[in-house]
DNA sequence: GTCTATATAATGATAGAC
DNA sequence: GTCTATCATTATATAGAC
């Protein structure tokens, strides 16, 4: 069980308040995008400290790593240990962690973090597990693992876009009118109730043929061009 | 019909092949990440040219932003004047523009482009229109806008996180090997053969009760603690 | 542990020659 | 249109006092 303790900032060692600001920095505005000056502010310290206490603006960024790693899998195992597959929590797990973590995590993930490759894989474990709880039937265990990495990788995409969602959906609030909206819309879209069967099924037979030809190297309607 | 020339960059203007490296050095590195400097260098132009050009760094995008806001508008007509919806076609349209456009468009979604909110509009309208196509039965218009905009959501990051996917898979080459089992696997999450019809039902069960009792001002399982 | 002061490097932008 | 040279700013990182 994680524990979530109700923390103000003043309880914090300074380490730790820098470490806290790294990580929204980092979120917020990427590797690059994020100073060191910024991220001092912000914990009440000066940017000397910072430097003191992780050495190099890498060194902050691979602490930052670390904690968000360790949070991921303590998540993880308790997410998959109480196998609560049925209710609500169903799709919830996409916002675990909230807006900031999944921030960081894809900031990470774009950003090449050392520790990216880790984090990912991570995720997509945590993700099979929970997939083999909501499948119906038996599948193969390479099957299994492609759809956790597809299915991680969309989850992932709805915390990237989080705003946008809520302009799009023109809802006030993510938590209050917003959050249902989505998990819904997620649930039609993962059930038969957004897209055909039949045309999925056609589309499958149309995708059997496409491997069958195993010559042609690109993809169809690869678009050349510029860019 | 969106033109595909086989251009190289000499044929290029310098100030086009200016854009096409911002293009790129944005999609890779971010707008802070890339320097005026690097993009000038890769474009053969010194950066002196750049700032004459387009001015400023800002310009420098807002021109990026045009370019393939045009790009897509252009590819969204084309795709829904198409109505290939049945064939392998179907979620092809996920990696349409390439990896380098898709990086381009969750960079400058990320890094809050002037253009973003445009640029996510469009991509929402596109699949909403694409959408509409493949659904069974009828559905409430706020129904299709939310699942288009999740859906969009999706779809981006399938985009975004393309070499984690490739990794995971132990694929060699995405256009291959892992193209297909991608989409395969989009296609068992997006139908019924990944989640079971009766647990999302639940799921969604769940969602009534949830949405029942509208005094919740938070939403589940939402984590406190520092971050 | 924390701060001040400073060194050093890189970046975006400008001015002017060709 | 293109380049060279340079400025001003900002960033990371270091050194040393308290």
């Amino acid at each position: 069980m994680l524990i979530m303790r109700s923390v103000t900032s003043e309880d914090l060692t300074a380490r730790a308040r820098i470490r806290d600001a790294a990580l929204g920095q980092f979120a917020e505005r990427g590797l690059k995008g994020a100073t060191l000056r910024e991220i001092a502010a912000e914990a009440g310290v000066t940017p000397g400290l910072v430097q003191h206490h992780y050495g190099s603006k890498e060194g902050l960024r691979a602490a930052c790593d670390a904690y968000v790693l360790d949070i991921i899998r303590q998540q993880a195992t308790e997410l998959v240990d109480e196998r609560r597959v049925g209710d609500e929590t169903f799709i919830t797990s996409a916002y675990a962690g909230g807006p900031l973590l999944t921030r960081y995590l894809v900031r990470a993930l774009l950003d090449g973090s050392p520790a990216s490759n880790e984090l990912f894989d991570e995720i997509v474990r945590l993700t099979e597990a929970y997939l083999s709880g909501l499948a119906t039937g038996t599948h193969e265990p390479a099957e299994v693992r492609a759809r956790a990495a597809v299915f991680a990788a969309m989850k992932l995409g709805l915390g990237v876009f989080q705003e946008h969602l809520v302009r799009v959906l023109g809802v006030r609030d993510l938590a209050r009118d917003g959050y249902p909206r989505i998990v819904r819309a997620t649930l039609d879209l993962l059930s038969d109730q957004a897209v055909d069967p039949a045309l999925a099924a056609e589309a499958r037979a149309g995708l059997d043929r496409y491997q069958g030809s195993t010559g042609k190297a690109e993809s169809p309607r690869q678009p050349g061009g510029t860019i």
